[in-house]
DNA sequence: TATTGTTATACTCTATAACTATA
DNA sequence: TATAGTTATAGAGTATAACAATA
């Protein structure tokens, strides 16, 4: 049966809304909830941050870092730390139990993606990417479009 | 370049970031919350539905539905009618402007779509949605699994 | 003056538990 | 007894505005 447009984008949704369960039974299962664990996903690939660096990272605002941060630390998953070189500025560093938990979550993103994508074949999975990149970059010149 | 599991998902991810960017814009503009739209598309998909098969369908407990339709009620996006065959239950039931509200949600859902894909080949766009489908497949015999 | 983060205030989404009306 | 929805209560995420400390 041939397939159009509407079914690719439904599709996409589809496949996301199952990843976010997954996530979601991560998130459960550690005590974190959604909007914390992105704080925990940026330190592990942006390194110890400053609260309006996660404010501008998270599209967010700085008041609401605060209230995140607040609650990382509650839990035991980051501290907060002074900036050595501003004193306005405090940094925000994972304890190691929040090393453990960034860890857990690379792995856990890794082994979905080698789950879900480890049996399509290399040309086919490479077909797949690129159409992928098109529609991002067809849509990212949308976007500018509208602003 | 040859692309692995990780870029497939972190694409597909990063594509359904930029759709989550563009809803929204529409959530933005139309005065909605992400909560009260989905109750909305689900009034689209569904017809006029109790309050408990929205809590169902939404995964959500009953309570949550109650403030939700309070809010779009206060909005004028929706009605409470009684239920014709049970006096315990109430139909939610989409205003003339909430179903303005949905047919401009549906209409720009499948524009969305045709701008993404539209200009994909055919053989290519079935190549793409079969391997979705594979995965989502996938997907829902690991999610038994564990289950 | 501009920037970093906080206090104050308010709204929304979410949950559980107890309760009312109806089936 | 069971089900549909609400009131009561609580926590988390979100925002704007005003403010303190520092650059």
């Amino acid at each position: 049966m041939p397939y159009d447009s509407t079914d690719a984008l439904d599709k996409v949704l589809h496949l996301t809304a199952l990843v976010a369960t997954d996530l979601a039974r991560f998130e459960r299962d550690s005590g974190l909830t959604q909007a914390r664990t992105r704080v925990l996903w940026i330190l592990g690939t942006e390194g110890p941050s400053t609260q309006r660096s996660l404010a501008t990272t998270l599209d967010v605002s700085p008041r609401n870092v605060t209230g995140l941060v607040d609650g990382l630390v509650r839990q035991g998953y980051v501290t907060r730390t002074p900036h050595p070189a501003d004193r306005r500025a405090t940094l925000v560093v994972p304890t190691t139990r929040g090393a453990g938990v960034i860890a857990d979550l690379r792995a856990s993103h890794e082994d979905l993606a080698h789950r879900l994508f480890g049996d399509v074949p290399p040309r086919r999975l490479t077909a797949f990417v690129t159409t992928l990149d098109q529609s991002i970059a067809t849509f990212a010149a949308l976007m500018e479009e509208d602003a």
